[in-house]
DNA sequence: ATGAAAGCGCTAACAC
DNA sequence: GTGTTAGCGCTTTCAT
């Protein structure tokens, strides 16, 4: 086979195929347009034979439209985000639009230039989960026409896009209610820094639960760790959770806590290994109970009691929603898609 | 902004800047054919104030030429997987590429699929890891002129592509070499199907350490099961790796095993899960040793000794192959790349 | 240094 | 039912 053979294309089968390309076109389109039976098998025969592939460039420049969806995660090592993904892709690929996954790896810039190519290639649907603290590379998305879909953000939902979350006040409510009912009066919030609208969700559930069963809090129970980072060979998640546990341990010895609120399994898995290396026992000597219920959590040792967090069916759901607004053209803006978590009871829970 | 005004194309830069579309061309694609500073100055203002972006699908089109190259995994499951695509990310980013990421599910009519996506897309990059059980698709992409490099596939290596794995036939070897260090004889190897390359050199591995302390093993040492299926909530290989445990258990009644030597961290999991829900102790009752050291493998219950494979690394060498003969139009084709694991004890195995 | 014009591969009027 | 042709947005000869 000679690679330097010219690309065939459609005027190469039309000619083999002794029809106009206009009438090549409407076979190889999957055109409605009428072509006689004869026709439409001699083009479909001439393709075949000159392994015709057809230039999906030229189609949709002529077109103007993408048939692909743009996706973009802060990472591909949560597998909250992996779930995330695989639930978007079977919707996507059943609609027929292709799924484009891209990861913003946690920085704003990455993701300002995903979006900007995005745009560039004229790709019309997106889905993010945002890393950025302004909204403005989105609106800038949505100004060319495009429709999208936010599952996180550090900034206000806006009426431009369709937002789908998890029900993180009542999941921070739930389990939160959940210790509280196995005896647990103590409790301590552990988290990564409250720039996410979904941790400050999760925090207010916490606090929701606290004051409706009259139990007091301070200020010094909810502790962060200051910096977001991305070391290279890691799980980010890994490192802040073991630096919560350094800090916890601290706190710990001006308050009895018997509990620990972790903002997600990551991070508990980073606490729980800061803490087993200081020979603290969980459940026996702290309680803790975290947010998604990634695939680990039931390996690890203690199993994980944490929020099962339907990642993959959010995903599903809020796909349709774009395809649907992409095929109709009709947008489903301002609205708001929520699923909400279910407690997974296991190990790391102890009732008091 | 008015959402219905049209594209702004660099004809309407142009016109604002009064030049000729060709000298906006020449400022705007970053050509290096020679503009006076005034004209490049008022171009570069009229784009900005008009808010253009460039059509990358006319560009493309009209060069024939596509920065993106594709990645084809089997899923987004496996932290591995998932590792490399992030050494390829990095590695791609930096050389202005454009990595498009996509799983095949483990579905080869979804890898075809993806393949043919890509070259209908005149993407000339592919780094994939097949679950094909043939070598067309991918030949089908090198005849259209594509560079592409094979991470893994199930059928034998060729020289119209790039191969580039980890060393498993000395990875497999270590493994069982440390375990026989430990004073381990009776050692099963547990494994999804040997339909791939990689898996039968891993198993390879194995036989030539036992054989090499003169140890020996028949078939029934070997234990596989047989499906690979892709359950819709959970991770496939934890739930092979119960089905696998299962088996092993009846085959410990023929045979004192001391020790397991598993196929990866993922199956291992799974193989000690099933173990303990039926009360075995691990190291204490039998050791087990596996590969990947995914980022859990060191939470989990018993921290897993394990064989570290160098995804990142892997993935970025990789790539500066393709990026390399994409750039120089030389191919790199017929050469193997090859890195080699190392073994990182942690508490499954136990001496004896 | 600049511009006019051809053409990448495709689809969609429009005419027949 | 079929064919001719314009043109999507862009780059790149080729003149000047």
């Amino acid at each position: 086979m000679n690679n330097t053979s010219h690309n065939i294309t459609i005027g190469d089968v039309a000619k083999a195929a002794g029809t106009s390309v206009s009438t090549a076109s409407r076979v190889l389109s999957g055109s409605d347009y009428p072509v006689s039976p004869a026709k439409r098998e001699s083009v479909l025969r001439a393709a075949n034979t000159l392994g015709y592939e057809p230039n999906m460039l030229g189609r949709m420049l002529k077109t103007n439209t993408n048939p692909s969806i743009g996706i973009i995660i802060p990472s591909f090592q949560n597998p909250f985000y992996t779930q995330l993904i695989m639930g978007i892709e079977k919707e996507a690929m059943s609609c027929s639009y292709f799924p484009l996954v891209f990861s913003s790896q946690r920085s704003p810039e990455t993701e300002r230039n995903l979006i900007n190519n995005l745009i560039k290639n004229r790709v019309k649907g997106l889905m993010i989960s945002s890393i950025d603290d302004s909204p403005l590379a989105v609106e800038h998305f949505v100004a060319t026409g495009g429709k999208v879909c936010i599952f996180e953000s550090n900034y206000a939902d806006t009426d431009k896009v369709v937002n789908a979350k998890t029900d993180m006040l009542g999941a921070g409510r739930t389990a939160t209610e959940y210790l509280i009912s196995q005896g647990h009066r103590d409790i301590a919030f552990l988290s990564t820094p409250f720039n996410r609208a979904s941790r400050l969700m999760t925090l207010d559930g916490f606090k929701l639960a606290m004051a409706n069963n009259g139990l007091p809090f301070s200020k010094e129970d909810i502790i962060t760790v200051q910096y977001e980072f991305d070391t290279d060979s890691d799980l980010y998640e890994l490192e802040a959770g073991r630096k919560l546990a350094g800090k916890f341990l601290e706190a710990w010895k001006k308050k009895p806590y018997t509990a620990i609120v972790a903002i997600n399994d990551l991070i508990a898995y980073g606490i729980i290994q800061g803490l087993q290396e200081q020979n603290v026992q969980i459940p026996q000597d702290i309680s803790i109970i975290s947010f998604d219920n990634i695939p680990y959590s039931g390996l690890i040792n203690p199993p994980l009691t944490t929020m099962d967090m339907p990642a993959r069916l959010l995903g599903q759901r809020a796909c349709r929603m774009i395809t649907d607004s992409l095929s109709s053209n009709e947008d489903h803006n301002g609205i708001t898609l929520s699923v909400s978590a279910e407690l997974v009871v296991r190990s790391s829970v102890r009732a008091i």
